[in-house]
DNA sequence: TTAGTATGGTACTGGCTGGTACCACTGTCA
DNA sequence: TGACAGTGGTACCAGCCAGTACCATACTAA
């Protein structure tokens, strides 16, 4: 392996590489117990390059969670709202909101930034602008969407859709964050997010005539 | 002040002393960033009196540990389900467990509890089950009983219980978790409760005069 | 070829930590 | 009075850590 090399590794190329193992080793032990040795172990080169890169450890801690962040607003973001029935449309929906946020990756992030919330009280702010609150946002849109097209009732929005999304969530989420050994099945998944969006709709008002009469109209709303 | 006394200070004494320090330093910093060091400067006393008791370190926050979920045992039966109407016990009691749950205490509780699952799994499951899930069973049962009684429709009391306890938190208690510096009020408290309580009693095909006839006729079911 | 630059590797430092060992002190009991 | 046991205080040890300093290497440019 060549070595000492100014080009083949790029500044910004040894960036991500010490990067995506401190992501790694931060995620999977912590902040507190991941030694820049073990990082440097993983990514390969020199103390020297991430105290060039980054500062210092904080410095590193800092880079590793913005790159995080965006790395879950592209996640989000997928969830795309297609011109399905909305029951179809929430249940799809719930269903890879909550998979995603039961996924080992996730919830060790929110681990991590659980226990750092109280040292870097910025972070965890972020965190939950950018994640959950953009989640709810969307949700929240939507129902206004379908309020307007006259396919739901809803008369406060924003309200609804943290119900309705905590609805989803039900335990799962909190539970996985204490027991980490015992993840929700997809099954597990399935039946919450259903029983949510069934009992989300209750309220709303919704049945399935209402929305094929109102497409079936070309979305006008049926007053 | 005297020292080396033999039975000024009992052994369980010392021990409370020591798990009261060690306690209030754990959840404020968390398990790694507490040094022996400090628990012994609000304790009082030596190393010695720690490792005779707790054996270790590790011995010390497990018996923490324990006796933080008897306290958290012990806060969740206060509620008590009173032979009010429905509405207002499910917005009673909600609104006491939501004020627990973001309380700075308990939720120190959670960081901890959250930060230390991965490394002791056990710790995360019992947190869980005496906790949350006593919550979760106590609203079941109570559900259970209103329905027998006729006083509420419920099918599924276990599922519903979950939902309507996790839409009575809401998004506060995971803000609360990631943003210690912005607990929420009262009034936010009440206002998701009671928004949440008036969704689900929609569901559940509450209305007063249901209540009220059945409270009238003694209590006994109208079905 | 030569000077310069960026890098990897590593030794080192100062500080902190969990855990152990030891000593001085105090109260008890015979 | 004297032996003994329990305790607080503290010195100490080995290990780990973040951060710094230094050197040999490899590539570039003139």
């Amino acid at each position: 392996m060549k070595v000492g090399t100014t080009d083949s590794r790029s500044g910004s190329q040894r960036r991500a590489v010490i990067l995506e193992a401190a992501t790694g080793l931060f995620l999977e032990q912590g902040y507190d117990r991941t030694s820049l040795e073990q990082i440097i172990e993983r990514a390969g080169g020199s103390r020297r390059a991430i105290y060039q890169q980054f500062g210092n450890k904080e410095g590193l801690f800092s880079a590793v969670v913005e790159a995080m962040l965006e790395h879950l607003l592209n996640r989000f973001s997928v969830l795309s709202w297609q011109d399905i029935s909305p029951e179809q449309t929430l249940v799809q929906a719930g269903i890879a909101f909550v998979q995603a946020l039961t996924s080992p990756e996730i919830l060790s992030t929110f681990r991590m930034v659980i226990t750092e919330a109280a040292r870097f009280p910025s972070l965890g702010q972020t965190f939950f602008k950018n994640g959950p609150e953009r989640a709810y946002q969307q949700v929240s849109q939507y129902l206004q969407q379908q309020t307007i097209a006259g396919h739901l009732q809803v008369e406060n929005p924003d309200l609804a859709a943290r119900q309705l999304v905590e609805m989803m969530k039900g335990d799962l989420h909190l539970r996985a964050l204490l027991c980490p050994e015992d993840l929700p099945t997809d099954a597990d998944i399935e039946t919450h997010v259903r029983s949510a969006v069934h009992t989300f709709l209750q309220v709303v008002n919704y049945n399935h005539s209402t929305f094929q009469d109102c497409i079936s109209r070309d979305g006008t709303s049926g007053g």
